[in-house]
DNA sequence: TATATGTTAGTTAGTATTCACTAACTTTTT
DNA sequence: AAAAAGTTAGTGAATACTAACTAACATATA
């Protein structure tokens, strides 16, 4: 997964024409005219169109792994943990507004998208409910509601907020409502 | 908001071909072709295809607020009420999974679509909201937590255990996953 | 009643536009 | 000199939509 100087700058003129228009303002004419380049230039440097969009995710992917990586192996309590993790990805979305139009997109792109899309949020999910179990053993987090049920609450609340700022043109304060978000979640599964 | 048969014989139509391979799918041509007719034909009935996008929403948005609307309107306690609300929305999705592609489609399509999209989960949140407030009153819902902040909750909760079914392409109950669901939310909202 | 007229709902054949992508060539970089 | 990274000019396929026509039927009038 390593990218050339080129490439990576394809990637974020593609990052930012989903973003701001929705993955049908994602054609080769438009990267092309965002880079001062002909079409043809961009196939230099990807096979093709699916390359591309299968790409922007698996770089915004790497991104965001990494970082929960290494709060995950951080020394610190379950519930700390998760706050941190809510926050950063509160953080990153709202530096990156234009990926959050891809990861709402699970329907619209051609299958193997779809297919990207869900594997992450599997494994995102799996992280969650990693921690939450963790939290449960330390007696900190609830253990009368189970773990995964408390991870679809935490997910989908997230994903509405996140959803809800989109929807205002992202002229809300997203920062805000993920820390009042993060006061009640604390308040529901604190044991 | 009055169809004629064909005009509901086409957005029947035109919901399933967006059920079964997303927005992309959706053309004249496939329509025509699902009705044995020809695309001008199509053309008879609606001005063009965004005026069929638009219905195909707003006939559905007609059937699902008749429904709540005398759910609300009953004399059953809040709890009650928010129960028999989520069923229904869970049995609804079931009985009509294309539509929820359209619904978890907001970035993806034209303007006017979020838009339409954007009113009817906004219209939606407030109805909820409402009925957790009775519910506060009442004093069989919680009140350290506003009422808007349970309704994200319940709102995400739902919204992402739809997702999942979506992702699994309908292959997990999701009426089994609605009530573990509200099982978990009543654990968590009741007073 | 018989004919004239209008309407509805379909047809065939086609247009303009957009799209991803390619062949062949040229320029720039190494 | 060779390779990398551009260019121009074009293709074929898909798309939404239109023009022109017609068969079947409904309604008004001689």
């Amino acid at each position: 997964m390593k990218f050339t100087k080129r490439q990576i700058e394809i990637l974020d003129v593609s990052k930012d024409l989903i973003g701001k228009k929705g993955i049908q303002n994602l054609t080769i004419k438009n990267i092309a005219k965002k880079m001062s380049f002909s079409e043809p230039a961009i196939y230099r440097h990807f096979k093709d169109k699916s390359e591309i969009i299968k790409s922007v995710l698996l770089f915004q992917r790497e991104i965001i792994k990494n970082e929960i990586f290494s709060i995950l192996k951080s020394d610190i309590p379950s519930i700390k943990k998760l706050k941190t993790i809510i926050d950063f990805q509160f953080n990153h979305f709202q530096k990156n507004p234009s990926i959050i139009t891809i990861i709402f997109s699970e329907s619209s792109f051609q299958y193997f998208v779809s297919d990207i899309i869900q594997k992450m949020i599997k494994k995102r999910n799996q992280k969650l409910i990693q921690i939450l179990k963790e939290g449960q053993i330390e007696e900190s987090i609830r253990n009368d509601i189970s773990a995964e049920q408390i991870a679809t609450i935490i997910m989908g609340s997230m994903r509405l907020t996140v959803l809800n700022w989109k929807l205002s043109n992202f002229d809300t304060d997203l920062k805000k409502d993920g820390e009042k978000l993060w006061n009640t979640i604390e308040k529901l599964i604190k044991k």
